[in-house]
DNA sequence: ATTAGTCTTTACAAAATCTTTATACACTTC
DNA sequence: GAAGTGTATAAAGATTTTGTAAAGACTAAT
């Protein structure tokens, strides 16, 4: 009936055995990951209708793989942990959880919330690659390409060509791009951002005395094309 | 900040209270119903962002108020109950709640639940778009087309532009388009807006010289139409 | 401690926009 | 049709905003 596809971000492999038995008598195709960083790589590949991401795992916190993944990932995530801490709590929901599940989880519920969480998702496509004529960038990856060559961006110009780049077509104001890369204390410091919008520039335009991507919208901001 | 507005329904007047003055301290408007009829009657009336609807209630049961309201109520509905009976809960979730919460609930829980809630109505709130005739607006992007090509307009001509659009056929004098576009102290200064009149008119109209969209009222203002 | 890479800050050049002035045109009123 | 009032257009400074280079500050790794 629903076949739809879940990846599991677990550690404990008695966990992912008793979830993949529950998941597969209830017609979902599953998926395993031991690792976060295993499990951002199949959720790249696979794009699955729903991630269950274990909060604690070996690597790295769970709470880090959901923001990592909530930079492309746009579907259902479900957090499952044995804390019923509630500081963790309502950080997983701000930070893009769909819902949240303390361990020892009731079979029902689990259940019942995962078909309310994919029933949502019939929202805006997800794509880990953003493709605009000569430049693509790689979500997953952190990797931007001119002509199939790779460029070598600093943090803060990759965080400024990713907003511009997910807001295609907008107008973003330069205390909006302030306070989203530089955050709230900065919003007066529009000269940054026009330092990085050069050197932006000289990487990804072909004349950057001639923009074609990052359009400059005099008295308000930028908007990437 | 948010003023979202926040419909109760629960028959205990002590845990309206609480919900009250947890909601409005966070910025939410309240509205509160005691039986599950007057629920429905003030959803319907007041269209709230959110609904916290408790199982248990007078008259009928919450399951089945949850049920007349998914009838017509999109936005969120989120459960409140005591109980934390496996059945209503899936049953609850099943019916179309978008979340479900036990009590004795945890405030910052119940406050990162809501705004989760809340944040999935805001994603389709997306593009409103003044079109008239070969001229398009979008308010959102910031984007101003003429026959599907992007007009470079400054910050003052869009300012006007949208004023004398969004007040479509309707003559503004130039008084008060002096005062919402230049401020208070600026309202003598007609001078101005024949100026920016003039350059939008090249920019939008066919033939500037036989003006469609912009059209002058001797002696009063503008009309755009 | 040194270095390489990055970010912040300063200074100035370049571009775009706004204000102001000048003048021509259009319309009403007598 | 002439005078007077209001409107349109062009073009000149004046001002604001943006772009670019480069120096200084900071950070992390060696």
């Amino acid at each position: 009936m629903s076949n739809h596809n879940i990846l599991i971000i677990d550690d404990e492999p008695q966990i992912r055995k008793l979830l993949e038995i529950t998941l597969e008598t209830n017609d979902y195709s599953v998926i395993q990951a031991e690792t976060g960083k295993m499990g951002i790589s199949l959720a790249a590949n696979y794009n699955p209708d729903l991630i269950l991401l274990d909060i604690e795992l070996p690597d790295k916190n769970g709470q880090q793989i959901l923001t990592e993944l909530r930079q492309w990932y746009n579907k259902a995530i479900i957090m499952l942990s044995v804390l019923s801490n509630e500081e963790e709590i309502v950080k997983a929901l701000d930070n893009g959880a769909t819902d949240y599940l303390s361990k020892p989880f009731r079979t029902a519920e689990l259940l019942a919330r995962i078909r309310n969480a994919i029933k949502r998702n019939d929202l805006p496509n997800t794509n880990s690659i953003l493709i605009f004529n000569d430049i693509s960038i790689d979500l997953v990856a952190r990797i931007v390409k001119r002509n199939d060559e790779i460029l070598k961006l600093t943090t803060t110009e990759y965080n400024v060509l990713v907003l511009l780049a997910k807001n295609e077509g907008r107008v973003l104001t330069q205390q909006f791009i302030l306070k989203e890369v530089w955050g709230v204390g900065s919003q007066t410091e529009a000269q940054y951002l026009r330092v990085f919008v050069g050197t932006l520039r000289k990487k990804i335009e072909e004349n950057p005395a001639k923009p074609t991507h990052i359009i400059t919208e005099n008295g308000i901001g930028y908007r990437f094309h």
